[in-house]
DNA sequence: CCGTATCCAAGTGGATACTG
DNA sequence: CAGTATCCACTTGGATACGG
């Protein structure tokens, strides 16, 4: 099957977690601080509610963010890093550096 | 649509360009030394000769990878990593760690 | 040896409408 | 405010068979 490597080879496990499509936008929005549902979604463009709230429960039950529910009127609820998702951070940095070298490659591309 | 963000947001970019289910393995393969199309099937598990190639072909198309054709009998082909591909160490380093770091956590959690 | 051509099954993102 | 419930369209990975 696809399971024999998950839990074994580190970029098979990563990889999986790191499927869902707004997965590294929605760390890095957290890394920078805790936000509640409405927040991000304002962060992020063109995203509906049931999409994200699909999204931040795959993360939550990944155990790469914490969910935290206070209990007032209206309704609150927090995101935030686990650990493990704060650990995260070298990634992200560096997918960030090298995102933006491809984004350049793309430029000096369309220039020619 | 999707495509707003894409060559503008480095996460989106990058994401877009990952989201392959073997492209981390095989880049980091690459990373290793240049290989052959069969040494790459062998290196991988499970992995059709079909899903190979396309994985491959998205790859070469994004400016990943270089497929190198010698013109002999039997044919020969090698693939090995863009000026783009060696840039992206630095994620498969960080990635490597943090994938590492998460196994840990499954089995901790397995162990309770 | 290194593919291509079809076709299919499954997974995922998203639209829309409704709820405590 | 922060979701849930359906349902659908599209994308992808993979199986199988054939070709230069």
């Amino acid at each position: 099957m696809e399971k024999d490597l998950y839990g074994i080879c580190p970029y098979v496990t990563a990889q999986k977690l790191l499927t869902g499509k707004w997965t590294l936008l929605i760390m890095y929005h957290l890394s920078l601080k805790n936000m509640r549902f409405n927040e991000l979604q304002r962060a992020l463009p063109s995203l509906t509610q049931a999409t994200l709230t699909k999204q931040l429960r795959m993360m939550s039950d990944n155990g790469l963010i914490i969910r935290t529910v206070y209990d007032q009127i209206p309704p609150k609820v927090e995101y935030s890093l686990s650990e493990l998702g704060k650990r995260f951070s070298p990634v992200l940095d560096a997918i960030q550096e090298w995102g933006n070298e491809y984004i350049d490659f793309l430029k000096s591309k369309a220039g020619t």
